[in-house]
RNA sequence: GGGCGAUUAGCUCAGUUGGCCAGAGCGCCUGCCUUACAAGCAGGAGGUCGCAGGUUCAAGUCCUGCAUCGCCCA
């Protein structure tokens, strides 16, 4: 009972609808027990921010999972794809810091528990969103396992990794040098800073002798810091500082006796080639402090804030602010020598964009090394792949420089590390319990205030989310997983980690392919951001155009490259699409359930263009298939593209109206044929287009299954005919040069057309003749004849198609000037080629060593385009 | 400083191991409200493939250098 449809797709309704009913069924949660004889699919998500929503970057990343979990799903795989969402510790806490500042609270007014308390209330709040989005992009993920990193069964599995590290000697807490973010008040990793130059100035201060000598001149872009200094360094084989070396000089402003002192670290060629040492705020400085025994004076507290340690006047200044002080007074002294313009380098807090202070602090480090070599081997072994490639070098450079990893975060919002300290003795307890008294004997135990870096426990997210670290069900049956789709900027901060974690808690690699989408970009070139609000929001494009258009969309723009360029409008791409699928729907619907439904008619019963399209469909599945299971999205968005719109809708559809209106015979055939094929693609096109497929794939048969679960379109090479291709194309060779000639001498539309056909070859015009009758319609063609060899009609338009003449008489309508121009540029555009092609078979050097099959196609394409321009320039001959 | 990517039609991008005439979508020009679709149909124009060398019978494709843009690392 067909229903009638709207003309123009809308997806408002129907996309909440059948998301709802896949829910409802059960179709996205594989079974407890997997029995299918294809395997297991699995795929975790990449765990976005639990109170953040959906950008453009999630909905390309989760619309090419959706993409290959569908389709592995109708493959007949066991197929899970495990959403959930991490904790986001630095954003939440920042978040809800910012909304108790607005009430002039701090979180320390508050206290660690009511502040928790409000962080979850957060989260309960708007941890819905980024879900409910997911679901709006119509991703099949098993939402009965949605996990959260903070959920009971994560932490567990956190608390379970740090002290397994503990006990194995891989975890330590020390003082160490770390990038402290004075905003977010908290030590941040090396992987969180991002390093930019910006114009500075290099001052050149004079710090004189002791003794009251001339002393030295150091140059240095960040004048407060001086304030800390121990030392002043210079290179040991630079001749200028030979004899100061062992010496001392004063501090100015401060008034402290300081060492001059020689390292190889210094560079000579930088400044005055003496440099300042101020172990407590360089990492640098601290090394070569290190190396000399050289006190640190902290000169910088947490807040960016000048602390006790410097004389009274500077006390409690920021670094801003002591900068300008610091230079002024060094001014009033007549130390401040001289400056010049500089190149400074800056290191920026990746998530507030504050300038990030060298900190010296406690924390707590993974040590790197050990879990780095065999994460190393195992995508080097192959066990894990990475696509593109190329990404593979990145991670061999990353895993062979590795630093420790600092995981302690001075935040509350996270998981709480499970050490402890005796306020008794100097015991330190990592334990998976509280633990209630010390070995001392002390029942007055600390809990570290830190909390875990959120990465730490993303690390462990393909087998935390499994149930690990006990043997559950899911453990055993889907995990390792097979394939993680992320973009490349996490590749050290999440893909490294996760592998060495893996490997080292489970013993197997996390998953056996790492596919690397580009990122998005704005229509400039630039990063996506909110806060710039350069963002393109998906949410407000699956309202407007629907999920299906969104979707095909970033499908088509997913290329191996590292970034595309995205904006509104390129979205049309695929709304035009879906509302193309929607009418070629509307056009097919009144025909089935014609006699035979249900089944494609046998061989013999087929007209040549159903051979045709049934042929050129199984090469597009073929290809779409070789591109799918190489990853190359775009291909297999273009393949289905290319195949429906270009042949199917184009030629096809067009080809059979007569058929299906009653005027040629075959309806019912062909109306089956049309139906399979649509069907197929259907089926074809779902991964990317979920919804408006499922929709009419349901609307043709309504009493079956969902197209969610319908069977992956398996080969069927006995479609593949060559022959039949040749002919319909050669027929459609003939349409086009038709058309070609009806606009160029503006037939007009109502006037149909004579078609004569020449031929070298005797029969082959008649039989071309006989076979054009069915496609009259596609180019207003009255009849068409074979033409005796040489008898030309006067006042025709002619064209050459292969080894064809195909003349319109137009008596009276033609336009010789017109004409003439048409052949003449058809006869120019020709000769070039036959021209290139001459030159290059006349020298003996490609006939030569060329291969054999190249020079002989290359030959008897110059033959063909030879005969053709001859028939051109009969042609041409007839017209004077 | 090192690495990676990009540079192809007005715009955004494809172009698999070198081998027919370098493609697509959008835009542009011409004509169409042809009973699936104007979010459409038909026809057409438009490219010295960033620059300079090299390898090869043959280079958008491989090599070297340079330029510009972007990303990453230190």
């Amino acid at each position: 009972m067909p229903k009638e449809l709207v003309p123009r797709y809308d997806a408002s309704e129907l996309e909440e609808r059948w998301y709802r009913e896949w829910e409802t069924a059960g179709i996205f949660t594989p079974p407890p027990e997997p029995a299918s004889p294809r395997g297991t699919f699995v795929v975790v998500i990449p765990p976005p921010n639990v109170t953040g929503s959906l950008h453009m970057g999630h909905a390309l990343n989760n619309t090419i999972q959706d993409i290959y979990v569908r389709q592995r799903r109708m493959a007949g795989f066991d197929t899970l794809w495990l959403p959930g969402t991490d904790h986001a510790s630095i954003a939440t806490h920042t978040v809800i810091e910012r909304e108790l500042a607005e009430q002039g609270l701090s979180r320390r007014d508050l206290g660690r528990e009511e502040f928790l308390r409000r962080a979850w209330a957060w989260r309960e709040r708007y941890g819905g969103t980024i879900v409910h989005q997911l679901k709006r992009l119509g991703c099949s993920c098993d939402w009965t396992r949605l996990r959260f990193t903070m959920d009971a069964m994560l932490s567990r599995a956190v608390v379970e990794a740090f002290v397994r590290y503990w006990e194995d000697g891989l975890l330590y807490r020390g003082r160490g040098m770390v990038n402290w973010c004075p905003r977010c008040r908290t030590a941040v990793s090396d992987l969180e800073v991002r390093h930019e130059e910006t114009d500075g100035t290099l001052w050149f201060i004079r710090y004189p002798g002791a003794g009251g000598g001339e002393g030295v001149v150091v140059a240095t872009t960040r004048p407060e810091t001086m304030l800390g200094d121990t030392a002043v360094a210079v290179n040991p084989k630079d001749k200028r500082y030979k004899k100061l070396i062992g010496a001392s000089v004063t501090l100015p402003l401060v008034g402290r006796e300081i060492p001059v002192i020689a390292d190889d670290a210094v560079d000579p060629s930088f400044g005055t080639g003496a440099v300042k040492i101020t172990p407590a705020h360089d990492a640098d400085d601290y090394d070569v402090a290190r190396r000399h025994g050289l006190p640190a004076v902290v000169a910088i507290d947490e807040d960016a804030r000048m602390t006790d340690e410097v004389p009274p006047k500077y006390r409690g200044l920021t670094r801003e602010e002591c900068r300008q002080a610091v230079l002024k007074d060094l001014q009033l002294e007549g130390l401040l020598e001289t400056t010049r313009p500089y190149k400074v380098p800056l290191a920026i807090c990746d998530r507030c964009k504050t300038v990030v202070e060298p900190y010296l602090s406690l924390q707590w480090f993974v040590k790197q090394a050990e879990l780095a070599r065999p994460a190393r081997d195992a995508v080097a072994r192959g066990d894990v792949e990475f696509v593109p490639e190329r990404w593979v070098k990145v991670y061999y450079d990353w895993m062979d420089n590795v630093h420790d990893w600092c995981v302690s975060r001075q935040l509350w919002w996270g998981h709480r590390i499970p050490a402890w300290y005796c306020d008794k003795c100097e015991e330190v307890v990592v334990a998976r319990e509280a633990p209630t008294r010390c070995r001392c004997g002390s029942t007055t135990l600390r809990q570290d205030e830190d909390v875990l870096d959120t990465w730490f426990s993303s690390a462990l997210w393909p087998f935390s989310t499994m149930g690990w670290p006990d043997d559950t069900a899911d453990m055993k049956h889907y995990y390792p997983t097979d394939l993680l789709c992320t973009a490349a900027d996490i590749i050290f901060l999440w893909v490294a980690r996760m592998i060495f974690s893996a490997l080292y808690f489970t013993g197997r690699v996390p998953f056996r392919t790492v596919y690397f989408h580009p990122m998005v970009q704005t229509v400039e070139g630039k990063r996506m951001s909110k806060s710039l609000g350069t963002g393109v929001d998906p949410l407000y494009l699956i309202d407007l155009n629907g999920a299906d258009a969104a979707r095909f969309t970033l499908t088509a723009l997913c290329t191996q490259s590292q970034s595309f360029r995205l904006w509104e409008e390129r979205f049309e791409l695929g709304r035009n699409l879906t509302n193309k699928i929607w009418n070629a729907a509307r056009f097919l619907l009144p025909h089935i359930g014609r006699s035979g439904e249900g089944e494609l008619p046998a061989g013999e019963d087929l007209a040549l263009v159903d051979r045709w399209i049934l042929s050129k469909l199984e090469r597009a599945r073929a290809e779409a298939q070789r591109e799918f299971d190489e990853l190359r999205f775009n291909d297999y968005a273009h393949t289905l593209y290319q195949f429906f719109w270009g042949e199917y809708c184009d030629w096809y559809l067009e080809a059979i109206k007569p058929r299906l209106y009653g005027k040629a015979p075959g309806g019912d055939v062909a109306a089956r044929v049309a139906r399979h094929v649509f069907d197929v693609l259907l089926r074809l096109f779902h991964p990317i287009m979920p919804f408006v497929t499922e929709e009419l794939y349901r609307m043709f048969a309504p009493g079956r299954g969902f197209c969610a679960q319908a069977p992956w379109p398996a080969e069927e090479a006995a479609w593949v005919d060559d022959a039949s291709e040749r002919r319909v194309e050669r027929l459609f060779d003939i349409i086009r040069a038709v058309r070609n000639i009806r606009a160029e001498m503006n037939v007009p539309l109502a006037s149909a057309v004579d078609v004569m056909l020449a031929s070298e070859e005797a029969g082959a015009a008649a039989r071309a003749a006989e076979e054009l009758t069915p496609f009259f319609g596609l180019a207003r063609v009255a009849s068409a004849s074979p033409l005796a060899a040489k008898k030309r009609p006067a006042h025709a338009a002619a064209a050459v198609v292969g080894d064809m003449t195909v003349f319109v008489p137009l008596e009276g309508v033609i336009d010789f000037d017109v004409e003439m121009k048409r052949l003449t540029r058809a006869k120019e555009k020709l000769a070039g080629d036959v021209a290139t092609l001459g030159r290059k078979l006349s020298d003996e050097n490609f006939v030569k060593k060329a291969p054999a099959d190249v020079v002989a196609a290359d030959a008897e394409r110059l033959e063909s385009l030879k005969a053709t321009m001859a028939r051109l320039e009969e042609n041409l001959k007839a017209l004077q």
